[in-house]
DNA sequence: CGTTTCGTTGACCGATCGGTCAAGTTTGCC
DNA sequence: GGCAAACTTGACCGATCGGTCAACGAAACG
């Protein structure tokens, strides 16, 4: 559908029915939640839906999109006058958790969208994107010498693996610290990367409880 | 159910059911396939597929539940007599990458189980199972100073997170040779354990290839 | 042979799905 | 006020879903 003319109520509606649809399939998934569920819980008529939305597939597409957008722009923003292609990396993968950790729903459907066929090629390709950023400061830390050469596609996805991974057990599961799991995951990957925490101030004990005496 | 008493032509027309299911299930999602799907794949009638099986449901906890078991038989069995616990993580990380690699469509009903309400569940408990696996070796090896004092339960999961993402990608995504996938899943994983990779033959421009990458 | 249990058929069921639409109400604008 | 465009309603549609069931064939066993 070419864009339709909204009033400003017609915004309004628009976005609720984004905000009300993300909730729900984030809490029952995509195929269980019916367009009816999302109508009625909004208290609306059917028609309402498709006033806005072509499908309800559009509907899940277009909430995939734009999150995928504002995690870039968020991972982007946080780096963007970093020199040092070590630290872009790493406060690029803290922001990745945090923003997870902000927008757990969105978080989920991204869990779910990478496993359907239908929503599978968009969520590769948004994941392609991160995982070249990365790849892109890994190059640069290369070539400096501040890490070891070793295939940056390879580390790249191995970050995502533990951002992801972990931003689900430990945020999404146990709703522990934030900012503590970002420091465990940038930890492990920057030791992954075969990087010298030490010279960035980064223990690898940087994840233990209270008590710990470094090794 | 009660399990029901087969002979061996039911054994035998319960298994095809089973394998067909599971390549259905992995390649259109679980939600998508229908049991009429499945039983007209067959070219059997509706009524055989309730036979064999309560549900669809049932059918796939099923399949979930006997490879989640079939994967950790594999991994115990390739680390059984090992005694350093780093030669353990790391030989039980390249078992479960391989395995992954012999059934790309369990590997993919994994992915979607821990997305969907109803089986997310039994999939926590299963991958919690192989957290702890490897929780214990970690604390061996925090034990005896193989590697740092870091909350073993966050590497735990750090590494399963490595192996699946880079799994997905590498493997289902790209078909690239599965040993060299392990070899850099358990090269990048030691490094963010902290462990010394040069004191196990692992180094961590493993999984460099002199010339191009493969498809 | 007869009988029992196993295995199979496929029409059928109620529910629910995503989606349509003719009709009505509200809003912005001249 | 008047009129068009924006918005809303909810009954309705065809398709499909998971699941049932009465009836029937095949085998094992006496």
């Amino acid at each position: 559908m070419a864009t339709r003319r909204l009033t400003p109520r017609g915004v309004e509606r628009r976005n609720q029915i984004i905000a009300f649809a993300t909730t729900l399939f984030a809490a029952k998934g995509y195929h269980p939640t019916s367009v009816a569920d999302i109508v009625d819980g909004l208290g609306v008529g059917k028609g309402v839906f498709y006033w806005y939305f072509e499908s309800k597939e559009e509907l899940f597409v277009e909430i995939l999109r734009s999150a995928q957008k504002d995690l870039r722009r968020r991972q982007r923003s946080v780096i963007i006058d970093e020199v040092d292609p070590v630290r872009r990396l790493a406060d690029g993968i803290a922001a990745g958790v945090l923003w997870s950790a902000e927008h757990r729903e969105l978080f989920q459907l991204f869990e779910f969208a990478q496993t359907d066929e239908r929503f599978a090629s968009s969520m590769r390709a948004g994941r392609a994107t991160l995982a070249n950023d990365a790849v892109s400061h890994l190059s640069d830390a290369i070539a400096l010498g501040a890490i070891p050469d070793t295939d940056p596609e390879r580390l790249a996805w191995a970050i995502l693996g533990v951002s992801s991974v972990m931003t689900k057990e430990f945020i999404d599961e146990r709703s522990e610290d934030a900012a503590e799991v970002a420091a465990a995951v940038v930890s492990f990957c920057l030791g992954g990367l075969g990087a010298d925490r030490a010279a960035l101030g980064i223990s690898p004990a940087s994840s233990i409880r209270a008590s710990g005496a470094p090794a």
